[in-house]
DNA sequence: GACAAAAAACTGGTCCGACCAGTGGTGAAT
DNA sequence: ATTCACCACTGGTCGGACCAGTTTTTTGTC
């Protein structure tokens, strides 16, 4: 009807590009490479590069900022700090919770439909994933544990789903630390954390959806338990953590 | 604190070639100056007007055909808000549905806690909402559609899911109104959506948390499945509910 | 060692000049 | 008048250069 011509350079890598987001495979925080790596890896200029990000830019799906980079586009309006949902928990720790009432629902779906749709590729990255983890230290288990659960969020292979969570772990970045930190000093809870992770990991992998739902969720709901256990004990948990180390080493 | 940057110049030339078009100044027909011409007349390089006529490629205001030029897209001018996943789904109607299927879960949560949750204040918010939709003629109805949901996710006291609810609502607001507008034109889907509709309010009403999660889940469910349902008829639904009223009087 | 200042090494933003590749008009050869 | 080579458009791609922000590393000082 139109154009069947071959696509410019610059149309098929913003297609290209634009796939990668849908699929995940370009999480929704920090990501695009820089114009010069994409350049080089795809063998073309970067005037090239730099059409197709701005055609993406044209579709709202990535964000440049001068100096540091190009970021695919959240959904949920990401808050920095400005944003009032940020005030909102930062001061009533009780926001922290409804952060994780909602993600409880959102992580069990994706679970589920981890379980249902991961490709054989998904499953080895989950794979990874878990088995990285599991050979960590409870100190560097934050990003690892991030990285997990984002891992069984692509096999959703719900972008909507993805970004969402994303926009929602960006939310409760500096309190998950937090809360991961502190749980993992504690055998019992940590224990408890990897036992939830196995589960989540081998129902996924095993294709049994509503079991990878409820360990999901339970997950969820145990760390913000615990968390708000732990919280009761030590009020100034999440403060400390968010307050700049006052450098007290004596 | 947000983004004041300076738009690069290659955002404020698209901009400015956005408003023209707009404003009929580039006619659709064989209007925009070469990529070299408008670069001296703009005073820029030739880069820079590449990088605007891409991103406007981007929000689908412009083609270009190579060795001719580029042209206003046909009759078809964009919409306005360049949001996010917007035109996400405007391609891949696909993202339309993950956008539900996440919806799906959040509405069903959003009902539940707003049963459990809900004070008089909410309550007598949602009767109103609701009776004011009830009483409603079909073709006006998609706004207040609209505010009965959210005054349900309001009463779930859940500032997280309450934003994030509206989030994907402004993503799919378009599309949603299409969804109703087709769907209320057909007295089965209709009834069928008014009848979710009065579980939904009787459940939150009468607290009933369990049954108001399944209603709202199996509301959108419907809307979605309807919608995908429409869609296989009428392959042209979003695109004619995206195109400017054609001011067709005869 | 701690810490602040300077430097280097990123990132994107802009420009230039060149050349390739389609399109369309003009004029010469037929 | 038709045909065809040519040339002046158009967009497409390239490489290198430089500016301007940001982040990291190094360095110099206490």
């Amino acid at each position: 009807m139109t154009n069947k011509q071959p696509l410019s350079t610059a149309q098929s890598i913003a297609t290209h590009l634009e796939q990668m987001i849908l699929d995940g495979s370009l999480a929704p925080e920090r990501k695009i490479p820089s114009e010069r790596q994409l350049a080089s890896r795809l063998g073309v200029s970067r005037a090239i590069v730099r059409e197709a990000l701005h055609e993406l830019h044209g579709r709202g799906m990535i964000e440049t900022v001068h100096g540091k980079g190009s970021f695919v586009a959240g959904i949920v309006p990401t808050v920095d700090e400005s944003t009032p949902l940020m005030q909102l928990y930062t001061g009533h720790s009780r926001t922290l919770y409804d952060l994780f009432e909602v993600r409880e629902q959102l992580e069990g779906q994706a679970a589920a439909l981890a379980a249902e749709r991961a490709t054989e590729q998904d499953q080895y990255r989950i794979r990874k994933a878990f088995e990285a983890m599991e050979a960590a230290d409870p100190l560097t288990n934050a990003d690892l544990d991030h990285a997990f659960h984002r891992s069984i969020a692509e096999a959703s292979h719900n972008p909507v789903l993805l970004h969402v969570l994303s926009s929602l772990k960006n939310l409760m970045l500096d309190s998950v630390q937090a809360a991961v930190l502190n749980l993992a000093h504690r055998q019992a809870f940590k224990q408890q954390i990897d036992r939830h992770h196995r589960q989540i990991y081998h129902a996924v992998i095993s294709r049994q959806a509503r079991w990878a739902k409820k360990a999901a969720m339970a997950h969820v709901r145990h760390v913000s338990e615990s968390l708000r256990q732990i919280e009761e004990q030590e009020k100034r948990l999440i403060r400390a953590a968010l307050e700049p180390q006052p450098a007290a080493n004596g």
